[in-house]
DNA sequence: GCGGCTCACATTGTCAACAATCGACTGTCT
DNA sequence: AGACAGTCGATTGTTGACAATGTGAGCCGC
């Protein structure tokens, strides 16, 4: 009874289109509204009105809810309410603190194996956000550099490091698009980047580390001052 | 319409005895009876059948499963089934690499902050571990490991890592239970422990990372030997 | 004998109704 | 006036039935 999956190898590969159930579209739509600050941090979802909006029952929409409280941006009450997380000022310096160890992690699996390929993806991510921050599109240049960081992550091949990243990643976006709605373009930050990718492709491993830490701080101290500002009155999650 | 919860911070902390959702029940009964090894890598889970076992229907059922597939200790294809997730040989040499990691970080948020009841708190659960290992309980052992280690996480008060050692726990000790349903006694690892803590507890913090480094290194040769003998089908998960 | 097809079964996905619980409001009693 | 109990509305938790899908067995034609 345990051995269900046998050679279907290939028959598994190709072909998996699985009719698309409604609780992945759902997460999506939801995760996306939530992180593009569509909903605010600290507002209530009520699951018949989501239920309604969505066009589908209360069931799956209770898994995909289920599913973001796991992810961290949601956080629920039991017979009283599933509020979007807000996150306080230690919330931001942990993911700030923890970026630079996951990342310094990823720069270690991936030093030696780094390739044209990597090289050559790494130099294209960056020069997208640099059109983004040179464009002032802000709600772009979030999207770029959360793809810069994350083909980083991507490179190790590390399946646990990129779910961990994946968690953390929807915390940062979510407070970057409360960074940005609340103070529009977030300044300039091309020579940041340019210095960390020229690090990264450096054959200074600790000069790299350095940047990290430094590139991080930098952003943690940018993040201290806007959230100190508001009163961060944190739906605390998990 | 954000602001339901005002000065209710003592109401909240006190009497917080919410009538046991069922959903939470489920979660950790199924989480044990997998992670005990009760329910072998990849064996199926029937909805029905879980649901006529825990006395509920099948709505909560599914939800808590959910919540065990986002903990990486589920892994279910649509339309077709849900299966306990099987380690192979990489994903457990990722798990002990990414502890490497983690704990060292989790050093460094402490280091200078190890008061007394830290180093008290350490030494009694090493002596706990060892009472375990002296008298050859495994299953306990496995616990008392979990705890020493989680201890130091704990005493970071760094949400963000915890929650990611609560992620990597549950893989790690599936793990364990294989191993140990596999191999029985897992073998001597008295010293190992009593350097860990010895070095947790001295100053030099580069000799501690070395003992890290090297602690998670044995574990992991360990775990090559032993998975590399079977076939590690891995029911992929993630 | 073998490849493809059909069909029935097992399992998961979805839905709408019902029950339990919480928070606020109100009216009363002291 | 202030405190307290009861009640009401809103929201979540739970259930059983129904629909959609994937899988494997059996059949047929070659």
């Amino acid at each position: 009874m345990a051995d269900g999956a046998k050679g279907k190898a290939l028959g598994s590969v190709l072909a998996r289109v699985p009719k698309a159930t409604f609780r992945a579209h759902i997460a999506d739509g939801l995760r996306a509204a939530i992180l593009n600050g569509d909903i605010e941090p600290g507002a209530q979802l009520v699951e018949t009105a989501l239920a309604d909006q969505f066009g589908v029952s209360r069931g799956p929409l209770r898994e995909a809810m289920r599913q973001l409280i796991d992810e961290g941006l949601l956080v629920a009450v039991p017979y009283t309410g599933t509020h979007v997380v807000g996150l306080s000022v230690d919330d931001v310096r942990e993911i700030y603190s923890m970026r630079v160890t996951l990342e310094i992690f990823a720069f270690e699996q991936i030093w030696a194996r780094r390739d044209q390929a990597f090289r050559q993806g790494l130099v294209a991510r960056r020069d997208a956000l640099t059109a983004c921050i040179d464009a002032e599109d802000d709600a772009a240049s979030i999207v770029a550099e959360l793809q810069l960081h994350g083909f980083v992550y991507e490179a190790t091949g590390h399946k646990l490091l990129i779910r961990t990243w994946d968690s953390i990643r929807g915390r940062l976006q979510l407070y970057w698009a409360a960074h940005h709605r609340a103070h529009g373009i977030r300044g300039p930050r091309r020579d940041g980047h340019d210095r960390y990718v020229e690090m990264a492709l450096s054959d200074d491993f600790d000069a790299l580390k350095s940047e990290i830490t430094d590139h991080m701080a930098r952003g943690g101290r940018q993040t201290e001052d806007f959230l100190r500002g508001r009163e961060a009155r944190a739906v605390q999650g998990s």
